[in-house]
DNA sequence: TATAAACCTGACTAAAATAGTCAAGTATCA
DNA sequence: TGATACTTGACTATTTTAGTCAGGTTTATA
């Protein structure tokens, strides 16, 4: 059970935009320095999350990136589901509900499943882009 | 961010067992065919498991395993434990833990990743095989 | 004591997912 | 008109997963 590094990059890669698109667009290139990730990683990145409407492009030079909407109003959940991380615990989701897979004595464990990924999908969905900024401002030396 | 099969199936195969273990050992070949997992593979996760001392193991015939511990003592941090399932948010921990790879401006959301991980970290800590079992004969029809 | 049931171990492998790279653009500002 | 930066899609090496397979050993019971 591991967080894809997609996932992660998406959100190291906001925080920092978050905390420097005060003024002008944030270009890819900088990120890409500052957070030692690929650059044409980062471009595959921010075309979804472009495409999702968490952050919007500006071209030319002097261009980049800046945040669609306030920090306060991205949550984690958001930016996962904008690069496809999810929370997956069980194939027999699509199925009928009751059966998984026909069987009805095979799920002993269907509703466990379910719980954690409730739990861990409410953690998701609380935490905003503003709340990791702030964590960081305050841990600051 | 998904659960390994060998991590459910280790908790889908203890549940199983623990509701049967009252009188004799319980076989993995019984296992295998009520819950439609093969035996070579539930073999390698009861190898691991009774390392462990979470099962132990009655040889010959009529043989099979029975749990080591209670079932309300068998939490499910144990389980995913013994089968090497283990919640994995960043690659920096075996590194010094202020320098995340040496840059300290890298890790904008290391304290984030070290949230998540006890965020789950805590549900399976909490949840024991008991209560999975009472659980389930509850939702019995 | 033979034998079958069941445990035990380790090596092997096909398939899927991941984590990127690479190439070839297009748009826009200065 | 050139430099900067976004945009897109295809491609690929590596790793992980989810098992299978083969060849044992142990022990209850007939």
């Amino acid at each position: 059970m591991k967080l894809t590094s997609k996932g992660r990059y998406a959100v190291m890669a906001l925080v920092d935009l978050a905390r420097f698109d005060n003024i002008n667009p944030v270009s890819l290139r900088d990120i890409s320095l500052r957070q030692g990730i690929s650059l044409d990683y980062l471009e595959q990145i921010f075309s979804k999350l472009r495409k999702k409407e968490i952050v919007q492009s500006v071209r030319g030079t002097q261009g980049g990136y800046v945040l669609n909407r306030k920090a306060k109003d991205i949550k984690l959940t958001n930016i996962f589901d904008a690069v496809d991380e999810k929370v997956k615990t069980v194939q027999c989701k699509k199925e009928s509900k009751k059966g998984c897979n026909g069987k009805s004595t095979k799920c002993l464990t269907h509703n466990l499943w379910d719980e954690l990924e409730n739990h861990i999908n409410n953690f998701f969905k609380e935490k905003s882009l503003e709340d990791l900024v702030k964590d960081n401002s305050e841990r600051r030396l």
